[in-house]
DNA sequence: CCAACGATGGTCT
DNA sequence: GACCATCGTTGGC
């Protein structure tokens, strides 16, 4: 399992070295294979943008923990908080390669093909079995958790899916060449420059 | 293949 | 009352 030091670090970073890794609940396992970052400041698709409600105050607290929400009335997101404590920050969890339990995956989602039952952030929090049970939970203490791969993927980038705002934004991750990628979308390598410019002019913001 | 659309209910203004 | 970090189905090619 990662140390609780693992999941201190900048959300971008964080959205970038969770793939690879392995999202562990009971015996289903999976790859986390696409993230997306959510950042405070500058990013008006981010759910905390606009300051601590209700529903986005996990976010708020200590990184390494979860944030579950109802989307669309219909599915669960699974989000793990980064960034420090009153900073609302968290990555999305968008697509898993399933790994260990795929029976019991394909029972919760209905369906056979492997291709679809992780391969989007609805599709595995329902082959998981999460819901607002699972939401503010710390990774450390379980049920779920993240255990460590020694695997270094090849990364890409593109904007995040979805969104009505910061639709510009590059910080959609996912690994190369992976087929259980939610989704297409024109991607670039990643680009650490790019990311830093951006989080420059979002430290300015917050300066003001 | 893929664009359009409806289901569905919590959350915030 | 409007919005939504989605998904499965439908109907076109």
């Amino acid at each position: 399992m990662l140390s609780a030091r693992f999941f201190q670090r900048s959300t971008t970073e964080l959205a970038r070295e969770l793939l690879g890794k392995y999202l562990v609940y009971g015996r289903l396992w999976g790859k986390i294979v696409e993230t997306e970052a959510y950042l405070y400041h500058g990013d008006p698709g981010c759910h905390a943008h606009r300051g601590l409600t209700p529903r986005n105050a996990p976010m708020f607290g200590p990184a390494g923990r979860t944030y579950v929400y109802l989307i669309y009335g219909m599915y669960y997101c699974l989000n793990i908080v980064s960034g420090k404590v009153g900073e609302g920050e968290a990555v999305l969890i968008r697509a898993l390669e399933p790994v260990k339990g795929l029976e019991i995956m394909q029972k919760n989602r209905r369906t056979l093909k492997i291709e679809n039952l992780c391969s989007g952030p609805g599709k595995l929090t329902q082959a998981f079995g999460l819901t607002k049970k699972h939401n503010n939970l710390s990774l450390q203490k379980g049920p779920l958790h993240i255990y460590d791969n020694q695997e270094k993927p090849v990364i890409l980038t593109s904007t995040r899916i979805g969104l009505n705002v910061g639709k510009e934004l590059p910080l959609r991750f996912f690994i190369q060449g992976n087929r259980f990628v939610s989704n297409y979308r024109p991607a670039t390598e990643y680009r650490p420059r790019q990311i830093n410019a951006f989080a420059k002019q979002a430290i300015k913001l917050k300066n003001h």
